[in-house]
RNA sequence: GGUCCGGUAGUUCAGCUGGUUAGAACGCCUGCCUGUCACGCAGGAGGUCGCGAGUUCGAGUCUCGUCCGGAUCGCCA
C-alpha cells in the first residue's frame, strides 16, 4: 500500500501551510518526548519535521515503533512553526508536518554507522556498506554535482557541433605504457579481448572517417596500483578534433572548464589559462604539474656553488646533478629540533640524502648548517638568488638531476601545506606544453613515448628524431588543475611515414607495428585528416570542485586500494566450469574457490 | 614488490614503565516525559583487545610470524 508523496522532504515551506500533503522517505531521527513525537524525514531533497500527537492513540502508537533509517510514509496538514520553534538551521525549518496517516514501508536494523555529514568513520567500513555511506546527504550533493558536471559537458559540446561516439569496450590489447585488464573469449579459444585504457586509436579513426568534431564520457581502465587518486576504472572526456592545432583543442577546452566550473559550482575563472612549458614547470616547480595557487619558487645554486669547497655541493655538479632550494618565508627563527624533525621529515618523503638551511633572524643574523664550507660571499649569494629577507627560511637540496629538481618539488608541495599557504578556494589552471616526446628507460634500454606513440613531434625537432631523441619535443599539452593533472592531449601524428619513424624510434620494428597498429597505420593510406584531441579525468576535476582529496569520494561505487569491492567481494574466484568453458587453466600455486 | 602508520564494544578512540573485574563518548535497548530539533532524565545490554606462536607467575601492553586497512615509492591517464 504505496501512499503517494505530493512532495519531497526539501520543499515544503510556508506558502504550503494549510495542505495537505504524503511524504515518503527514510527515518532521520526521533525525538520521543512521550505526549509528543517528532520525526526527521529524509529524502534526497532535504529533511523535513514530521509531529505525532497522542491525541490520535492509533497513530501515537504506531509512531513510537519508529526507529532510525525506517522508510515510511506520513499523510498530514503543513503547518507553521510559532515563532519560538522555527529552526534556522533547516531549510524547511519554518514549517513541520502534522501527521495524521502512517505507512511503515520497511523497518531497518540499526546501521553500522550513523547516517550523517559528519562522522568519523573509517572508509573500510563506509565502502563495506556504501549503499548507506550513499545516504548522506554530503556524499548525494557530490554525486548530484557529478550529475550537473556530465549535463553541462553534454550541453557544451552539443551546442560546438561535437558528436558523441561510442567506442567498443572490448578491444585489442596494446600493451603500451599501462597494463591491461583482459577479458576472455569464450568463443574464440586463447584469445582476449582488453578494456581499453582510453579510445585513442577509435577516435583516431573516427578522425579519418570524417567526425571532425567527437567526444564521449567514457569509462577506461588500468591495471595498475591505485592511489587516493587513482582507480582502476575512472571516466574521461575524450574529446578529438580535425582541422586543428594546439591552441584550438586548448581553446576548446578552455571554453569546456569555464562554463563547467560555472554550471557546477558558481565559479567564474578566466580563460585563456597561463601556459608553461615543460622545462620552466621542471625548473621553477620541480615538477610537471605544478600547483600555482602559493609560489616558493625554486631558486637554482648550482653556478654559484659550483666550484665551493663544500664536497657534498661541487661533487654534486661534477656529477651533472644540481643545487636548488627554496625560500620559507618567516621561518628564519626556527628552532634546531623543529629542523632537525624537518629534515627526518624531507629525507623519508622526498627520497633526498639530506637538507641543508641558511636561517635569516635578527637574533643571529645569518646561520647556514654547512657555513664552515662556505665563503661568506658565496652565502650572500645564494640568499641573493633565492630572494630571502631577513626572517626567512632557505631550505637546500643537492642531488643528481633530474631526481633533485622533483625532490624540491615535493619539499616545495610539504611546505606549502604545512604553513597553509595554499588558497582553497581558488581555482587555478595551468597548461603544459613542450613536452619531451620520448623518454629513456634504463631498465629496458629503450625510449616509451612519454604521453603515447600517437603523439606528433614538434616539426621544428623532426631531424633530432634520430640524432638525439630525448631533445625532440612533443606537440602534447597537459591540463593543469591545483597541482592535479586533470587531462592531457596532443596533435597526432596523421602521417603514415612519421607513424612508421614513430614506431622505429620506440623499437617497435614494422612487423610488430603491423601486428599492433596495423588497423591504424592501414586507415592512414586513405586520408587522414591532420588532428589532436584531449581526455580529461572526470573523477579528478569532480574531486577538485567537490573540495576533496580522495576521487573514492566521487565515485559511487570505488574500488579499495587493492582494485578490491569489499561490498560486493569482487573480483572473486570463479568455478570451474566458467574457467573450462573460457580453455583457461590456472596455475597449480593458485587457490581455487 | 619496498617503506611507513594503524587494527581494543556497532562507531570513533583512551588504556603510562606488563598486574587483578578493559574504559569514555556517540549509537543501541527499556522506562518516564506535549514543543523537541545534538531533546532531557533514570536504568541496561554490548568486547575471542585482527589471528597464531613465544617470553613471563601474569600479555590489550613485550618478541616473532601472519592477515587486514591506509599512506607512500616503484608502477601509472
Amino acid at each position: 500500500m504505496l501512499m503517494k508523496r505530493t512532495h519531497t522532504c526539501g520543499e515544503l515551506a510556508p506558502e504550503h501551510s494549510g495542505e495537505e500533503v504524503v511524504l515518503n522517505g527514510w527515518v532521520a531521527s526521533r525525538r520521543d518526548l512521550g505526549g509528543l513525537i517528532f520525526i526527521d524525514l529524509r529524502d534526497r531533497y532535504g529533511i523535513t519535521q514530521v509531529v505525532f500527537n497522542e491525541a490520535d492513540e492509533n497513530l501515537h502508537s504506531k509512531a513510537e515503533q519508529l526507529r532510525t533509517e525506517f522508510v515510511i510514509g506520513i499523510r498530514g496538514e503543513v503547518k507553521d512553526r510559532s515563532e519560538e520553534n522555527i529552526n534556522p538551521e533547516m531549510s524547511t525549518g519554518a514549517i513541520e508536518v502534522a501527521a495524521n496517516e502512517l505507512v511503515i514501508y520497511s523497518e531497518a536494523e540499526t546501521t553500522p554507522f550513523e547516517i550523517k555529514d559528519d562522522i568519523t568513520t573509517g572508509e573500510e567500513v563506509r565502502l563495506k556498506y556504501r549503499y548507506l555511506d550513499l545516504r548522506r546527504s554530503n556524499i548525494q550533493r557530490k554525486m548530484m554535482l557529478r550529475s550537473d558536471a556530465y549535463q553541462s559537458i553534454r550541453e557544451y559540446y552539443h551546442n560546438h557541433d561535437f558528436v558523441e561516439v561510442e567506442t567498443p569496450v572490448l578491444m585489442k590489447s596494446t600493451p603500451e605504457g599501462a597494463r591491461d585488464y583482459l577479458v576472455p573469449s569464450r568463443v574464440n579459444p586463447g584469445k582476449f579481448f582488453a578494456l581499453p585504457q582510453s579510445p585513442q586509436t577509435y577516435k583516431q579513426l573516427l578522425m579519418v572517417s570524417g567526425f571532425d568534431r567527437y567526444f564521449q564520457i567514457v569509462k577506461c581502465f588500468r591495471d595498475e596500483d591505485l592511489r587516493a587518486d587513482r582507480q582502476p576504472e575512472f571516466t574521461q572526456i575524450d574529446v578529438e578534433q580535425s582541422f586543428v592545432d594546439e591552441d584550438d583543442v586548448i581553446g576548446m577546452t578552455e571554453g569546456l572548464m569555464t562554463k563547467l566550473l560555472n554550471d557546477t559550482v558558481n565559479a567564474e575563472v578566466e580563460a585563456p589559462f597561463p601556459r608553461m612549458t615543460y622545462d620552466e614547470a621542471i625548473k621553477r616547480y620541480g615538477s610537471d604539474k605544478p600547483d600555482t595557487r602559493f609560489g616558493m619558487e625554486i631558486a637554482d645554486f648550482s653556478e654559484i656553488v659550483k666550484n665551493s669547497d663544500f664536497k657534498i655541493f661541487s661533487g654534486t655538479m661534477k656529477d651533472g646533478g644540481a643545487v636548488l632550494g627554496i625560500t620559507v618565508q618567516g621561518q628564519g627563527d626556527m628552532g634546531r629540533g623543529a629542523i632537525d624533525r624537518l629534515t627526518d621529515e624531507v629525507k623519508e618523503k622526498t627520497g633526498a640524502a639530506g637538507l641543508i638551511y641558511i636561517k635569516l633572524n635578527e637574533e643571529d643574523g645569518i646561520k647556514c648548517s654547512v657555513e664552515k664550507f662556505l665563503k661568506e660571499e658565496t652565502i650572500d649569494t645564494m640568499i641573493k638568488e633565492a630572494g630571502a629577507q631577513m626572517g626567512d627560511l632557505v631550505l637546500i637540496l643537492a642531488g643528481p638531476s633530474p631526481e633533485v629538481y622533483k625532490q624540491t618539488g615535493t619539499l616545495r608541495l610539504m611546505m606549502g601545506k604545512k604553513l597553509e599557504l595554499i588558497d582553497e578556494s581558488a581555482f587555478n589552471f595551468l597548461w603544459v606544453t613542450d613536452f619531451p616526446l620520448v623518454e629513456w628507460d634504463e631498465e629496458d634500454e629503450r625510449y616509451y613515448a612519454l604521453h603515447h606513440p600517437f603523439t606528433s613531434p614538434n616539426p621544428e625537432d623532426i631531424d633530432k628524431m634520430k640524432s638525439d631523441p630525448a631533445a625532440v619535443r612533443s606537440r602534447a599539452y597537459d591540463l593543469v588543475l591545483n597541482g592535479y593533472e586533470i587531462g592531457g592531449g596532443s596533435i597526432r601524428i596523421h602521417n603514415r611515414e612519421l607513424q612508421q619513424q614513430m614506431f622505429g624510434l620506440l623499437g617497435i620494428d614494422e612487423e610488430e607495428a603491423e601486428e599492433r597498429f596495423g588497423f591504424l597505420l592501414e586507415a592512414f593510406k586513405y586520408g587522414a585528416p591532420p588532428h589532436g584531441g584531449i581526455a580529461l579525468g572526470v573523477d579528478r576535476i569532480i574531486m577538485i570542485l567537490a573540495g576533496g582529496t580522495s576521487l573514492r569520494d566521487v565515485i559511487a561505487f570505488p574500488k579499495n586500494q587493492k582494485a578490491q569491492s569489499t561490498m560486493d567481494n569482487s573480483p572473486d574466484t570463479v568455478g570451474q566450469e566458467q574457467l573450462d568453458e573460457l580453455h583457461i587453466q590456472l596455475k597449480d600455486n593458485i587457490e581455487k574457490n
